[in-house]
RNA sequence: CGGGGCGUAGCGCAGCCUGGUUAGCGCGCCUGCCUUGGGAGCAGGAGGUCACCAGUUCGAAUCUGGUCGCCCCGACCA
């Protein structure tokens, strides 16, 4: 491709609405132009990079055996209303009618529609194991869309879903799905992470994330260094703290201090003069209606998926306020855990506190010199908050760190939520009838775009991996005259990359050499090959790498060759660490079973 | 949905407070000359319903009211 024919209109300058490295620089390299909040065209060098990792996508799909499809966009809204999720999802569901009484929605995502062919043509359980996928786009009306194409409106994904006849059969496509992600992730050269995610009420190691760590990701990522441990901030586990126990012997008495209009854990810190640290809150939730009480560190944040297990719960709510005054016979902003009559868990952290500023269930009263266990029951202390930093590692002990990350993938066991509210149902071996057994497993494909470059960029622009790059090389002729010895040599070496199956970007623009260079660094291809005058003087071409600071040269009469050359081995060298690292796995997974 | 900010040329901005020539500047774009290894220089030029609607006024980019759109923080995110 000539850059004289082709749409790339970087930018000098960056808008100023763009604050991610990725949106920044996606817009200032002419790959993807903003329409509407959360809409996006993708320009063709950004597709490119779109239509690379699709193909990455395809390839580790396919091998891993599942079978590609395409479904609508556009659903009939009964069957969102057969499966309940026309309420539990809102108005993130795009809805409208076709006129008379045709309602549809846009598809946000495609459980309803596989499930529904399921339910027609999976009878048997000889027809099982299967596995279905699509690249799709999906339409979320999301209350906050940002970062440029991290979280769109509109957005392709590649989702997949499992059948299968039992629990084995379930828990062997979600392994086949979470080692074809490692492979995609790996080859699309992303420096991912796989996480715990919060499953919901089947538990176990029932869903994972895929996250890209990066200061533009939405999510938070606990992380170990010490050990690897990794989770989703949902899902992570703080290890024991340990601590001497709480010793009431001579602590004074709690005492009640006036605290008017002191609600919030930094009001009253503020007005007692003492750290949030040192202050407990109580929390009241409803566990399957039935009102509950958590204490929490003033600093901590409660992680609702504890609280629920702490309590058996199947569901758990916040508490609205007429249900906390009726339950503890107090305000919001003054509760406390003294006298109360509802059950109470106490996080691990408040047992080890020597005293605790608390409320006093009183209005505009607070209680100083609170002793756990002396002044009420520590009989049940659990793990009931968000970690945070420096928390210990439920594995290794050592601290924890945490940081943000995007979510480019999740496997999921969904079970039979959707094949039981659908009605997909076989018959087993011996006649009986049941229902198919679930896995969901999606790609944001957009965002393995974003997550590279917040991943691969320095101040000039992008680095894109070799394996998704809108080109692998560009030659830049400084002199652009057609019949000139330098296009003649750029022409012969882009036919030779070509040859060898490279995609190839001539910048034939008859610009100074300076705009060239810039672009070149801002659009990030990986391979960057300058033929000019004054080298083919000395016989010389120079070849740089975007990664590397430094450019070499080779001999301008085989050129050709020896930069064929130089790129099939930066392929076979990133084919190789895939290999390396999905032979490290299963040597872990054998370790391990 | 709460809080904050912003809509003036493809991009970045000034002008608005204190209403009054033909609405400016930089980048980019077009023409010519010149230049050619890290965003050169000179000369000429094209490009605007000043987001939209209503109002105040002799007169509105500027003042008032409303609407729409976009960004940031928070809430939310199968």
């Amino acid at each position: 491709m000539l850059w004289s024919n082709a749409l790339i209109p970087t930018q000098k300058e960056s808008p100023a609405d763009a604050v991610a490295p990725s949106h920044v620089l996606l817009l200032r390299a002419g790959m993807i132009r903003q329409l509407g909040a959360g809409t996006y065209t993708y320009l063709p060098l950004g597709l490119r990079v779109l239509r690379k990792a699709e193909r990455i996508i395809r390839e580790e799909m396919d091998a891993a055996g599942a079978l590609e499809l395409l479904m609508p966009a556009l659903h009939p809204i009964e069957l969102w209303e057969e499966s309940g999720r026309v309420a539990t999802m809102g108005d993130v569901l795009i809805k409208f009618d076709l006129g008379g009484d045709r309602k549809v929605c846009l598809g946000p995502t495609h459980e309803e529609v596989i499930t529904d062919l399921a339910r027609s043509y999976i009878t048997s359980y000889r027809q099982l194991p299967i596995t279905a996928y699509q690249i799709q786009t999906k339409f979320r009306n999301e209350p906050r869309p940002r970062f440029g194409i991290v979280r769109t409106r509109e957005f392709l994904m590649k989702d997949a879903y499992s059948f299968g006849a039992d629990v084995e059969q379930l828990n062997a496509s979600y392994d086949a799905m979470y080692e074809a992600y490692c492979r995609i992730f790996d080859r699309c050269g992303l420096p991912y992470v796989a996480v715990e995610a919060e499953s919901g009420p089947i538990g176990g190691d029932a869903s994972h994330e895929f996250m890209v760590p990066s200061p533009s990701g939405e999510d938070q990522l606990i992380r170990c260094s010490s050990c690897g441990y990794a989770a989703n901030v949902e899902k992570a586990e703080v290890g024991t703290l340990a601590g001497p126990s709480p010793n009431s012997d001579g602590a004074p008495a709690p005492t009640e201090v006036q605290t008017p209009g002191q609600r919030t854990i930094e009001e009253v810190a503020a007005f007692l003069k003492v750290q949030p640290e040192e202050t407990g809150k109580l929390l009241v939730y409803l566990a399957d209606g039935k009102p509950v009480a958590v204490l929490l560190r003033g600093d901590h944040e409660a992680n609702e998926g504890k609280v629920r297990r702490a309590f058996g719960a199947a569901t758990l709510e916040p508490a609205d306020a007429p249900t906390i005054q009726r339950a503890t016979g107090s305000l919001i902003g003054f509760l406390g855990p003294i006298g109360l009559t509802i059950p109470l868990a106490v996080d691990q952290a408040v047992a080890l506190m020597p005293r605790i500023v608390v409320g006093g269930n009183k209005e505009d009263i607070h209680l100083r010199d609170v002793v756990p266990g002396r002044d009420f029951p520590i009989d049940r202390v659990l793990d009931l908050r968000n970690a945070a930093a420096g928390d210990p590692c439920p594995r290794c002990g050592s601290a924890l760190e945490v940081g943000n990350g995007i979510e480019i993938g999740h496997v999921f066991k969904l079970g039979t939520k959707y094949s039981d509210a659908l009605g997909a149902t076989f018959q087993d071996a011996e006649g009986k009838t049941r229902s198919l057994i679930m896995g969901c497993y999606g790609i944001g494909v957009n965002r393995i775009v974003a997550s590279a470059v917040e991943a691969g960029h320095d101040a000039n622009g992008i680095i894109w991996p070799l394996s998704i790059a809108p080109y692998e090389a560009l030659i830049v002729p400084l002199q652009v005259d057609p019949d000139g010895e330098v296009m003649k040599l750029s022409q012969q070496i882009a036919s030779a990359l070509r040859f060898a199956g490279a995609d190839v970007l001539i910048d034939d623009r008859d610009q100074r050499p300076g705009p060239k260079f810039k672009d070149a660094d801002l659009i990030g291809i990986p391979l960057r090959v300058v033929v000019g005058e004054r080298g083919l003087k000395e016989g010389k071409v120079e070849v740089k790498w975007r990664h590397d600071s430094e450019a070499f040269t080779v001999p301008a009469e085989d050129a050709p060759a020896a930069i064929v050359q130089r790129l099939v081995s930066a392929r076979q060298e990133l084919a190789d660490r895939v290999e390396r690292r999905a032979e490290e796995r299963t040597a872990r997974r054998g370790h391990a079973g």
